[in-house]
DNA sequence: CTACATGCAAATAATTTGCATTAGC
DNA sequence: GCTAATGCAAATTATTTGCATGTAG
């Protein structure tokens, strides 16, 4: 299905479906979880199918434009992506102890969200939630 | 008073008050804006006093750690800072189209946020919420 | 066949660091 | 005087890009 979303993407704009593509299209859908580029580079190169480091940089920017990754944060070091199709949307707690990421998604946030733009007369497209602290396990240790 | 708190700080890590990290800290506090590392340098290598980039980033670096400025992390680019002393917690909303940051707080937003803390059991201490679309003006434009 | 994509290595850009020198306390 | 801070330039890290070659449509 995201194979379908990303080929009609990659026509509209007259680009090619090529394998290193399709390598970390289908890597990237194959688990669920926030990564780094180089984390996804690393799996894509113990897989049997194979794309360089360039190529899942651009890859990644691809996917993003077309509405088929997101990014979640620019922490201190690089990027952390995650994809979203067919996966809706949700904030993020993450430990500053541990650095697990907890999704979480509320309807009164985002209803009150919608509210803050409008009486702002702000066109709002999307958001980012970052809650940060310590998650259960580590809140006891620290 | 922001002095008085930064010199306390470095107090107590047994660190010392030198004309560069006052320097940094007189520019930090000298206008109410969003910045980046470079820019300060910069505003700094233009006024009468004077420090290297190394030591623009090293005491940034500090000043985080003092809690007299934060971070708003989240552009493609560089790291975007913000003093926090003397100015109470807010949101942003960033325009897609003009780049403008537009600073908002919501009593709510922040209640709801500690309710959804709470019941995930997680400790939170800060948070970053980022809106992102058009602004009054550019939605116009759009 | 003809764009566009690839891999590579070199280029960029932001930030950090090693080191010899200088300066707070 | 001792210890930490500075400036500089070199090092690091993440990401992008130029170019010769390969390949999808």
């Amino acid at each position: 299905m995201e194979n379908k979303i990303f080929q009609n993407f990659l026509e509209k704009k007259g680009l090619k479906l090529t394998k290193e593509r399709i390598a970390v299209l289908k890597e990237v859908f194959s688990f669920h979880d926030h990564f780094e580029p180089e984390r996804l580079y690393l799996r894509i190169k113990n897989s049997d199918s194979k794309a360089s480091r360039a190529s899942v940089y651009r890859t990644l920017n691809l996917l993003v434009e077309s509405g088929l990754v997101e990014k979640v944060t620019r922490t201190e070091k690089s990027n952390v992506y995650e994809h979203t199709f067919g996966h809706s949307h949700h904030d993020h707690m993450i430990c500053d102890r541990c650095g697990s990421i907890t999704e979480f998604y509320s309807e009164k946030l985002e209803n009150l969200q919608k509210e803050i733009c409008r009486s702002n007369g702000f066109d709002g497209k999307s958001h980012t939630l970052e809650i940060r602290g310590y998650c259960n396990k580590c809140k006891k240790i620290k």
